[in-house]
DNA sequence: AGAATAAAAGATATATTTGTCTTCTATTAA
DNA sequence: TTAATAGAAGACAAATATATCTTTTATTCT
């Protein structure tokens, strides 16, 4: 699994929470959760994480939930980076306490294309095109 | 991180007992897990799983140990599905229960490419190569 | 001001992964 | 055939990730 659970839910409600942003609606754990199909309280932590990390924003009381300030600022990086670390992009596939070109394992110089890629393609896909792609063309939360 | 822990000991392992078996030596459990830095006893539970698996052989009592039946025949993947299954080349990066392109999440098409190149640079690096690497141009498992 | 709503915070519980320790079994060599 | 060696197996322990529950704080509406 190349991301934790935690990030995946993360993921999946930051696609929610700003779908309905862009109606300009705010939305509450209960309906995140179920939306999603992750565990409610659970996911509340999740979401309050991603608050105190600016992924998204929250305000509390009557007409209260989730929203986030601008779609198309925030991108799948940011929300992995705040979940997971930066350490997927970085650390040794097979576990060495350090990776380099200078002293690398038999697999680095296989591997680190493709974690580059990977850092590309999630700093290059911002929430909004998520959004897009969930509200325009049948894509799926859970 | 994208394999587990237990994965990540099991490849340095089993570079460093082939690297031996091809100079007809076989190898123990203490002088593996110091030669690639891992916890003794859990590295012996790692290289039991990996014999079982027929990823290695090992033969008990004096002058017993661990080696490999064919380093050239044996691929990286073969390691990684032994320790961690198959999932991380068919599972949804964002959890969802099942990977397709006709329920996709927000993230398929992007991660389908990603994922199955990772498959087949596993699939294509063999035990022999990678241990070539380790002894002829100074790669490190530790 | 008071009641209702909803997130934040903190304590606690469960599951999984990682790691250790002890005993058992097979093999070798004297 | 006995002693030494080394992996196999199983029980146990610690750390981390996942998940729940309760209390507190902020906001809104009446
Ligand atoms: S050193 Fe292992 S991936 Fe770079
Ligand atoms: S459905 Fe998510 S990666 Fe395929």
């Amino acid at each position: 699994m190349i991301l934790s659970k935690s990030c995946e839910y993360a993921i999946r409600a930051v696609v929610y929470v700003a779908a309905k942003t862009v109606k300009e609606e705010r939305v509450g754990i209960i309906e995140i959760a179920e939306a999603i199909g992750s565990p409610v309280a659970f996911t509340g932590k999740i979401l309050q994480t991603l608050t105190r990390k600016k992924v998204l924003a929250s305000s509390k009381g009557p007409n209260g939930g989730f929203y986030i300030i601008d779609p198309a600022s925030v991108y799948l990086i940011d929300i992995v980076r705040a979940m997971d670390g930066n350490e997927i992009f970085t650390a040794c596939v097979i576990g060495l306490t350090t990776c380099s070109a200078e002293r690398p394992c038999p697999m680095h110089h296989q591997m680190k294309p493709i974690r580059d890629q990977l850092r590309i393609d999630f700093s290059n896909r911002s929430v909004y095109e998520m959004v897009q792609a969930f509200e325009e063309n049948n894509y799926f939360l859970k």
